[in-house]
RNA sequence: GGCCCGGUAGUUCAGUUGGUUAGAAUGCCAGCCUGUCACGCUGGAGGUCGACGGUUCGAGCCCGUUCCGGGUCGCCA
């Protein structure tokens, strides 16, 4: 039956407006409601629902296939938009519905294997097994829609701007250092490979250099690294350059932007310029370079409350160059029962930590895990520290700085979304700004750079590349929003010189550097403006936004945890003649 | 690679100390029903308890191995 009724209205779309149209609808049977000789029946497009009624205004012929219709069957339907006998709230066409007069079945469906309802709650590897189902859900297809205006503004607002899209390739040479490329064999050159890439970091960097002067692009990134919820190996950047800029003019035309994304996507008003955190002040305030600013629960710092306690483990740290810090859980002490924090201090086990101390305020005195070790008096010292109140619950770490810090920001955050802390609807926007330049790097015994190793250092932290490179800052910056990074930058290196002491740094020999960054470096002894760029995460951005919990849910077809397809079920084997064509030898379990 | 949680009907789950024929809800099928919208009523079908091995008179339950899924640490310049 190759016949198609012309759409002339979306389901969703319908309103009071529309009553007495005639209208023709596309779409997919929701629900059935059958009472014999009256079938109401929801009719489902990517705009919404809309009831349909199928009376005696139709043939008997018609009305024996209206009978027959279930889930998911894809109808035509002929009919007029009548007023509602008993309208329903709860759709937004609910005080229309229509009076079929003519129905056409374009197709018949098995039943589904999931729910396809917004408030399901089936296993997520179903969902992204049939997720050609699941994507009919309107939550789902609202996602998609969100997403795709999101990508509209970054588009219209960087072209305002003086901004080029220009498209970087994806099959390109293995980028040295930073996270595992995915290799593409070339069946033309054998046994050589292409990288998928990590980002488009140098052709980005080679436009400015060409004189494309603004730089945007909408690009697919790929990382061969473990997943997480936020956290796909192949993932979306709004990636931007700017020629002939500083931090402060990169950081401004982003707070335009962003301001404009919270106004059109969720009219909410963002107050700039943002906030700004030194990375130290981030690390020593919440304990995270991504910190969530909407709550308390500050770190502190107790060295001068403890130093000379006969409490040794605090002792021990701090002669150790080590930290001893706490935060505040306020209001915490009826929340959390000692089996609760002897689960804290199990999950930060997992950070190096190697316990946890707490203390109570209570109406008379203040109960401890050290109160062996502290009088009432040196307790109330660390709880002035806090300006504690009753009911308030102490938590404290010791031990080497990086594992106080992350100890204390993941007990920080966790401990607010157990108390409910944690608003979806409230956007608090940062910057971390003066990151380190370098990161020693335990397992190679040398420093790596922390972004990456274009990126330029603060003009008067250069001399301490030489003496104290730990000490070095960056003009490096990154985005937050609510605990997640949105997206980072720098103003990169465009110093001759300058780069080659980088690389010295990095200890990295001559040989090394032609091999990794010869053509690279080669172009910048043509000229070179000073530049600098950012990155965001789009699907980042698009979650939070989206209210989800996981990048999974704001990308149409994503990989699971192990980076496969439910779907489609990719990767597989490869054919031996394929193998062959590529010179390729695979080992065979 | 480490740690934690999970796998029972199409789906979401319950399943006692190891004990008869493994249950519920929903979905599905059939019948009835003209104002429902989580329609209702009556009846029915539907199970490799992830897999393999072990302990036992007896295993969904205990032990071992393994597979699959989720979270997380490492990792992600």
């Amino acid at each position: 039956m190759e016949v198609l009724y012309k759409r002339t209205h979306m389901c969703g779309m319908l309103r009071k407006e529309d009553i007495g149209e005639n209208v023709v609808l596309n779409g997919w049977v929701q629900k059935r409601r059958n009472f014999g000789g009256l079938i109401f029946c929801d009719l489902r497009d990517k705009t919404g629902i809309v009831q349909i009624v199928f009376n005696d205004t139709m043939s008997a012929e018609r009305f024996e296939l209206a009978d027959s219709l279930r889930s998911e069957y894809v109808v035509g339907v002929k009919g007029i938009v009548t007023r509602r006998e008993s309208v329903n709230e709860e759709l937004p066409t609910g005080y229309i519905e229509v009076i079929a007069e003519d129905l056409i079945l374009y197709s018949q469906a098995d039943t589904p294997p999931i729910y396809i309802k917004d408030e399901d709650n089936v296993s997520e590897d179903l969902r992204l097994k049939y997720r050609y189902l699941d994507l009919r859900k309107l939550s789902m297809q609202r996602n998609l829609a969100l997403r795709h205006k999101l990508c509209k503004i970054a588009r219209d607002y960087f072209d305002s701007e003086g901004f080029t899209e220009v498209e970087t390739p994806i099959l390109i040479k293995p980028t040295p250092e930073g996270a595992r490329d995915y290799l593409v064999p070339s069946r033309v050159n054998h046994g050589k490979f292409y990288a998928l890439p990590q980002s488009p970091q140098m052709f980005k960097q080679l436009l400015m250099l060409a004189g494309t002067d603004r730089y945007m692009q909408i690009a697919r990134c790929f990382r061969d690294e473990d997943l997480r919820a936020d956290r796909q190996p192949e993932f979306t950047q709004i990636d931007l350059e700017m020629s002939f800029v500083d931090q402060d003019d990169v950081i401004e035309i982003q707070e335009r932007f962003l301001k404009r994304v919270f106004k059109e996507l969720l009219d909410e008003e963002i107050d700039l310029p943002l906030p700004r955190l030194t990375w130290r002040d981030a690390m020593e305030r919440f304990g995270s370079d991504k910190p969530d600013l909407r709550f308390g629960f500050e770190l502190k710092d107790l060295a001068e409350q403890v130093q000379g306690c006969d409490f040794k483990i605090f002792t021990d740290a701090l002669n150790a160059g080590g930290r001893v810090m706490g935060i505040n859980v306020e209001g915490g002490a009826e929340s959390f029962s000692r089996k609760d924090i002897d689960k804290m201090s199990e999950s930060i086990r997992t950070f190096g930590a190697s316990g946890l101390v707490w203390m109570r305020i209570g109406e008379t005195e203040i109960s401890s895990s050290v109160s062996k070790f502290f009088g009432q008096e040196e307790l109330q010292g660390i709880a002035s520290v806090f300006k504690a109140n009753v009911n308030d619950l102490i938590l404290i770490v010791s031990g080497k700085e990086t594992v106080v810090f992350d100890s204390l920001g993941f007990l920080r955050r966790d401990l607010a979304g157990k108390l409910g802390l944690l608003d979806d609807n409230e956007y608090k926007l940062l910057w971390v700004v003066d990151f380190p330049l370098l990161e020693y790097s335990e397992e190679d015994a040398r420093f790596m750079a922390k972004h990456h190793p274009f990126t330029s250092p603060k003009t008067e932290d250069i001399p301490l590349m030489d003496t104290d490179p730990a000490k070095v800052l960056a003009n490096a910056y990154d985005i937050v929003l609510n605990g997640v990074e949105l997206g980072g930058g720098s103003i990169r290196i465009h110093d001759r010189e300058l780069q080659q002491k980088m690389f010295r740094v990095l200890k990295l020999t001559e040989e090394e550097i032609q091999t990794k960054f010869g053509y690279f470096l080669d172009a910048f002894h043509y000229g070179t403006p000073p530049h600098g760029g950012l990155a965001y995460g789009l699907d980042r951005m698009a979650m939070l936004l989206c209210k989800e919990k996981s990048i999974r849910e704001v990308i149409a077809f994503p990989k699971n945890q192990n980076a496969v397809c439910a779907m489609s079920d990719a990767p597989t084997s490869a054919s031996d003649e394929q193998l062959k064509e590529l010179a390729i030898t695979v080992t065979r379990e």
